[in-house]
DNA sequence: GGGATAATAGCACGACCGTTCGTTTTTGCA
DNA sequence: TGCAAAAACGAACGGTCGTGCTATTATCCC
């Protein structure tokens, strides 16, 4: 059981990078054999259905994100520099060039189109998909606890609340960036993040001092 | 040049409801014959090509889109009204269930669909994605001028900057109510845009008096 | 090192894709 | 009403899709 896994993780590589070029659905047998220089029979022999592949393609997507993005913010000190920490990770991710010789504006962010690729497509793989968006919030928003506890932001702010905000300034950022090519799309989006921090930060003792001038 | 056109028009509109809950480049001309009651030859002679139909599809949606969204919206009051009306008419549209029976959460919002699909595929279909997105900042971003020559918004707010932000609600709005089916979608959309705004208002008299307090 | 087993290749299948073409039906104006 | 033009059709094309088979090749444990 030694070869088997190998190729199996050649294939999934391989189809997890043309997947975030041309979107999970548009990755086909065919060509993803012709990349790697074996049998479309070959290929499809270690998975018994496209779905199957597909799931691997995701999961060993989760799997990298989790490495790349989620835990190297957790070394991050506990609180906003922690939920700072994620979201530069995330803009990092989603500029990665994964497949360096496209000479685009860099790879999408492939759970972004699988949000839109399956959201109303039944199915194990939407299934997988919303689960690893929930699991995304969670996270952001467990930092954002965190950060309560901390004492960065005030009590009471509500943390599902700053995750919806939170990953709708990643979506627009990629827009901006990869769809728009504007130049200025990371300096917006760490503009919009100082708001929604600074809205949710806890009152500091110079106010009073400031409402006395 | 009568029937024709009327059932162009029939085409066209059908395949863009298909489109907006699969996908464009999920149309197929077989399907969307089938769908018409007529020949797939007969429904191709209408256009040269798949990619003419697709920019007939995608012309047709910015016409709904200023006919339902936009155009309504500029009828609200000049300045901060008017951006509030304009994103509420969005979220209108994204939940509009244009494909009654599906049963699902609504339609997906077929340009947020088509960003994803067409960021870096080439092509005349993309071009046009990019100026409709465009064209639709600018929009958002001229009600944010008129917000601040209406003294609803501080003199220097970054009109392009409001923009951004608007269109990342309305993004993650979308996803969490259509993939993770949240309730609570709306209301967090409509808080999110209150902060914009209120980090964009004038200042208000009021503050003086606060501050003697 | 040989032999059971796993991995890969080759080939064919039915289905559907966008597109072409020649024919037939329908339309709408004279 | 008649007839040219427009519109719709039916069949077929070369391709590609995912998926089954069977046969061959490579792996790996005893």
């Amino acid at each position: 059981m030694n070869k088997g896994m190998r190729t199996r993780k050649d294939i999934v590589g391989q189809a997890l990078a043309t997947a975030t070029n041309v979107g999970l659905e548009n990755v086909t047998l065919g060509n993803l054999a012709a990349d790697l220089n074996i049998s479309k029979s070959g290929l499809f022999a270690h998975f018994k259905s496209k779905e199957a592949l597909q799931l691997a393609v995701l999961e060993e997507a989760i799997e990298r994100f989790v490495e790349l993005v989620v835990r190297p913010a957790l070394l991050a000190p506990r609180g906003e520099p922690r939920l700072r920490a994620l979201f530069d990770r995330w803009m990092g991710w989603m500029e990665a060039d994964r497949d360096a010789g496209n000479g685009g504006n860099g790879a999408r962010c492939i759970f972004m189109a699988l949000s839109q690729e399956y959201d109303d497509r039944p199915g194990d793989v939407r299934d997988a998909v919303v689960t690893s968006q929930r699991d995304w919030r969670d996270a952001i928003a467990r930092a954002a606890k965190i950060s309560i506890e901390e004492r960065h932001f005030r009590k009471g702010v509500d943390v599902d609340q700053v995750a919806f905000e939170f990953v709708g300034i990643g979506m627009t950022y990629q827009q901006t960036r990869k769809l728009l090519g504007d130049p200025k799309a990371k300096q917006r989006a760490l503009v919009a993040l100082d708001a929604v921090i600074e809205r949710s930060r806890a009152p500091k003792k110079k106010r009073v001092v400031k409402m006395r001038k």
